[in-house]
DNA sequence: AAATTACTGTTATTTTAATAACAATGTTAT
DNA sequence: ATAACATTGTTATTAAAATAACAGTAATTT
């Protein structure tokens, strides 16, 4: 499946599995198109495109089969092994991060945190132990981690993106609003919640 | 300015009034477009687009004036009046929101926290009061508030989503994994850390 | 058994977003 | 004074994403 998916479909492919682990838990086992495209507001023709795209088929009477898609989108976005995640900068949000994250059945494994506060190291947070930000470059080495979520403030975040990218992460999720400088083979993704408050209130006035 | 901005370009929008601030306290009053390109990492020319489409005109050797370009985009995606803003759910993630928007210069102001646990009501947290959810559709009405942050678990979020429909809210930004109802009058927003991760790692996968 | 229904899968079309191309213009160098 | 340069503003083109259209098909109804 070394087709190349559009970035968008990537997206609700993840976003389809959370659904479909919910559906699942409440013991629906099929599931048409336009009941998933009703779970996430967008159309039933979207969700089978997107399916059409990874190549699942479903049945004609009963829609999909819940476990076999979930299935089939695990092969398509995790990889065999799994990847190990780190969180640099365990304040609120980092702490909502690992909250949310652990528990989550997925390929994707916070192995470590990290920080600079001696009050905040040396303990389990969800599960996670946190190390002082000295050893990260070490630790990510050693246990090959992959990918890092950066949430400490912006004046340490861009010296945080060159430790990381130093001990051969591959990507970053930055949270920090200081939008960082990597090298091109470190996969960056940036996120704002005051861009995302600041739409909302774009369209609301235009209403 | 009644034009209709596309999407992508309100949130860039938002991105360039940011750096923009951050630039005007390092004391900068003017800067190019290949300048704010590249503090965003896209290119001068959507810079120079954008700026465009909102109706501003720069200089030829000196680029934009900071000032008038940040009071600009201020017009645009600001109302004269400001809007107000509630937070639900004062857990890490509320409260990292919280942190995050205090004493930045903006029109939207967060003016009430709620939580339904009586242990973080009647206290300020980031400089804003935090009141027993009780009072949230009252409080929400007199105040004139109209926007929503919420951030409670997923299975509280539909009906903290109803209750904020009736006290007459006009656009809510989702953190709660749970996808939810509103009317079409009331414009949503919705986000997941666990997908914009799950896609860093499809990325990374790749490469 | 024919028609109808309710789906899927796929191609075609439209819409939205990004990029490229380039004219216009003041600035600096020669 | 002229040429080269660096920048903006805008139109043209391309790319990406979403939507629409519709063919195919098993089940159900008449
Ligand atoms: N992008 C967004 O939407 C968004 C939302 C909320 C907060 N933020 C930003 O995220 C960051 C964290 O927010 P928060 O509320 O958790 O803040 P916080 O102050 O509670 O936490 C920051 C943590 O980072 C740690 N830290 C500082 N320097 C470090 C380093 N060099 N290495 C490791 N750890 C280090 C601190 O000890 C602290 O524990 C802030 O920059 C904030 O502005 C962004
Ligand atoms: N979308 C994302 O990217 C993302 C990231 C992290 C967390 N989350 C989700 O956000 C939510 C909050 O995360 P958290 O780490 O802050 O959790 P938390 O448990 O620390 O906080 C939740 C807060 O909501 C309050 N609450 C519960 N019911 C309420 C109600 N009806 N009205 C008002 N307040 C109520 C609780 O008292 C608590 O203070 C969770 O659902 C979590 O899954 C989402």
């Amino acid at each position: 499946m070394t087709r190349k998916l559009p970035d968008k479909t990537v997206e609700r492919l993840s976003q389809y599995r959370r659904a479909l682990l919910n559906t699942l838990s409440g013991g629906k086992h099929h599931i048409f198109s336009h009941e998933i495209a009703n779970l996430l507001h967008i159309t039933a023709v979207q969700v089978r495109r997107d399916i059409m795209l990874i190549g699942y088929t479903g049945t004609l009477r009963q829609g999909y089969d819940v476990n076999e898609l979930i299935d089939i989108i695990g092969k398509i976005i995790d990889t065999r092994e799994g990847q190990k995640v780190a969180v640099i900068g365990i304040g609120n949000l980092g702490r909502a991060i690992m909250g949310y994250f652990s528990g989550k059945r997925t390929r994707l494994n916070i192995v470590a945190a990290f920080d600079s506060n001696p009050d905040k190291t040396d303990k389990i947070y969800a599960g996670v132990p946190c190390y002082h930000s000295d050893k990260m470059m070490e630790i990510i080495k050693n246990e090959g981690i992959s990918i890092a979520v950066i949430s400490v403030p912006g004046e340490f975040a861009e010296k945080v993106a060159e430790d990381l990218t130093m001990a051969g992460i591959k990507g970053i999720l930055n949270f920090s609003p200081k939008p960082l400088n990597v090298p091109a083979h470190v996969y960056l993704q940036e996120f704002d919640m005051l861009t995302m408050l600041e739409k909302v209130a774009y369209f609301v006035k235009k209403s």
